[in-house]
DNA sequence: GAGTTTAGGATTTATCTGTG
DNA sequence: CACAGATAAATCCTAAACTC
């Protein structure tokens, strides 16, 4: 059913009405057993209602009844929970801290605790480890109207601003409090971290508590900014004058609703800014990778070579290199990435660099359109429709070229199993015609709106084009044109993301609009298109690797089979953990998937992609790159 | 007593409805 | 038709309860 549609129909509302009442009155409704109970019986009931009345109800019935039963004993509770609200902290409107009698009770007796802490040490230096017991100590010995006192003030504390004395005494360990936070993120993350805590001191002064990591410079060169009151205004000012070129009039900051100044939202990008002088390349802005362009990634993983070459913040790739890697076919990619880190000479090699991703990616011909040879700097224009439609053979092999995808693979098999007959109406591409001599697709497939753009192939893709009217697979023809406007899309995403493999590419395509993922996107429609015939691709792939095993060649020069092949072998590898499980001459045992997973939910690993097939088929960088997002989110979710 | 789970209030999201 | 407010469903979040 659409989300968000109303699926209580009058008729049994009455019945959920009481037995959320029912539900509210049970003592021990944290009783879980007790609830599923309820809930299951009460959709039966519901269920039929429904039926007795001809009435729709939703598929997962009991989920919705257990959600509706949570919004409605939301509103009808009757034990008073402590109320508490954003609204009610005045004053702070982000602190939720919530005082307890206890709590109060700390700062209102804290002479009474240091007297008491000093005894249980032995009347020696107070011993911390005591603290919980004193405090337990001097609580329980409060005269009543102590308590009561500290309980009213526990009201007072959690409704109305804190008294000054006590937030200066609670200020003071927000320093060090910051500090330790940012020097955990910074040194899990490895990413450079600067803080400014704004609060009044014992004297009612404002002022800042500022950290920052190593090597940011921002306070680091400035001692004077180490101690006492400073204005993060003027403090900003002379940051700013100092580290950009142009002054460009933005040198105050903005404040928020309260008054507290905000970093610009662009604070690193000015850090970039003043590294263009010695870096005139990497004008570009470090975003998530799937929406950046090659030459960007590039930019950004020089840099930090440079970095490191300098032996600041050294760039780790996080991979499993360090093991030796025994499998002969697969001489080592994780390797070969990780050597790109680290060996790689910044300025010369960026072509074989290109071709290394492509090998990794497994996503790109061998024998197609790409030099073989990593020395050869040559660059050549990819082969037009044109040249190879002499015959049909010669079609299939230019088709095989065009993509390694998966999917794309499979849609190729497919092609066996088309008989003659005519084309079929609809409307593809202009683009797509075994007349085209353009080794580039025209300009219109890379604006976004254009009539020949990639949305308006996906839009046909989800036409079915490759079923004929008699829900059986469309001709040879008709298949033929398919895999050729799809695999023509492909290589077009390809070159706009790695030009420089390819001669004379033209400007549109380099200032693509398309990120990557598109990659991903137009495999994924493929992937619904041959969905209905996964039992012929399946009899085709065993009739290839039969056919291909009776030969003894093993090199043969069908890209079809090598593709799908060579999927299984790039796998996890390179990522950390997986050595132990790749045996030696290693067989096919699947790797593992993200490590690093919580145990709770390894077994949802496969459903969302990150173990199994679509892991595997993601290519080295990105699974380096998933792993790193776990660590960083682990690592922040750890520090809360 | 540290870690985990749960209840239920708070909030968000998407849709519906009324108004001019 | 645009817009705002109301509403229902879904999700988020935290204190309290529970577990080992």
């Amino acid at each position: 059913m659409a989300p968000y549609a109303r699926w209580v129909k009058e008729s049994f509302k009455q019945t959920l009405i009481d037995a959320c009442k029912e539900y509210l009155d049970t003592n021990n409704r944290g009783n879980e057993k007790t609830r599923s109970k309820l809930i299951t019986h009460v959709a039966d009931e519901i269920g039929a209602i429904a039926k007795d009345k001809t009435e729709d109800v939703p598929d997962n019935l009991e989920k919705c009844v257990w959600i509706w039963l949570g919004n409605y004993a939301a509103g009808h509770a009757k034990d008073a929970r402590p109320s508490k609200s954003k609204a009610d902290t005045h004053g702070h409107p982000t602190s939720l801290k919530t005082w307890t009698a206890k709590l109060v009770c700390t700062h209102l007796f804290a002479d009474r605790i240091s007297n008491e802490q000093k005894r249980l040490s032995d009347d020696r230096e107070k011993d911390i480890g005591k603290y919980r017991a004193t405090l337990s100590t001097v609580f329980e010995e409060l005269s009543d109207e102590e308590v009561k006192h500290c309980e009213e003030t526990a009201v007072k504390w959690n409704t109305e601003p804190l008294p000054d004395e006590i937030q200066h005494k609670l200020s003071k360990t927000i320093p060090t409090e910051v500090t330790d936070f940012l020097k955990f993120m910074n040194h899990r993350t490895g990413a450079s971290f600067i803080a400014f805590a704004t609060y009044n001191d014992e004297d009612g002064q404002q002022t800042y508590a500022r950290y920052e990591t190593d090597k940011l410079q921002f306070f680091a060169f400035k001692p004077e900014y180490w101690k006492g009151p400073n204005n993060i205004q003027d403090l900003w000012k002379t940051f700013n004058l100092e580290h950009t070129e142009e002054a460009d009039g933005e040198e105050t900051l903005e404040s928020d609703e309260d008054g507290y100044p905000i970093l610009p939202g662009n604070v690193l990008e000015l850090r970039l800014s003043r590294q263009k002088a010695s870096h005139p390349d990497s004008d570009h802005k470090l975003q998530e990778p799937s929406y950046m362009k090659s030459d960007a990634v590039d930019a950004w993983l020089k840099h930090w070579l440079k970095l490191q070459k300098r032996n600041k913040r050294p760039l780790i790739l996080k991979d499993g290199s360090d093991e030796a890697r025994p499998n002969p076919t697969t001489p080592s990619k994780g390797k070969a990435k990780a050597s790109k880190g680290k060996a790689k000479a910044s300025t010369d090699d960026d072509k074989s660099d290109e071709e290394e991703v492509q090998e990794e990616r497994n996503d790109q011909s061998d024998n197609g359109d790409i030099p073989e040879d990593k020395n050869d700097q040559s660059k050549v224009l990819p082969p037009t429709p044109l040249s190879a439609s002499e015959t049909r053979m010669g079609r299939r092999a230019f088709l095989a070229t065009l993509s390694k995808d998966k999917n794309y693979q499979k849609l190729l098999l497919l092609i066996c199993a088309a008989n003659d007959g005519d084309l079929l109406e609809g409307n593809p591409p202009a683009w797509a015609s075994w007349k085209s001599d353009a080794p580039f697709l025209p300009n219109a497939f890379y604006k976004t709106k254009s009539p020949s753009s990639l949305s308006a192939l996906l839009k046909w893709i989800s036409t079915d084009p490759i079923m004929a009217d008699n829900n059986m697979l469309a001709s040879y023809n008709q298949v033929e044109l398919v895999i050729l406007a799809i695999g023509l899309a492909f290589r077009g995403l390809w070159i706009s993301q790695f030009p420089e493999s390819y001669a004379d590419v033209p400007h549109y395509i380099i200032n693509s609009p398309y990120p990557f993922s598109q990659y991903e996107q137009l495999s994924h429609s493929i992937h619904d298109l041959i969905a209905g015939y996964a039992d012929v691709v399946q009899e085709l792939e065993v009739a290839y690797s039969k056919t291909k095993r009776s030969k003894p060649t093993a090199n043969a020069t069908n890209a079809a089979a090598d593709g799908v092949e060579n999927e299984d072998e790039v796998g996890g590898s390179g990522i950390k953990g997986d050595a132990a499980t790749k045996k030696p001459g290693g067989g096919h045992r699947r790797p593992p998937g993200l490590t690093g997973v919580p145990t709770t939910l390894q077994h949802l690993r496969e459903e969302v992609g990150l173990a199994g097939e679509p892991w595997e088929t993601m290519g080295v960088e990105w699974q380096a790159l998933g792993l790193l997002w776990l660590h960083t989110d682990t690592a922040l979710i750890r520090s809360a």
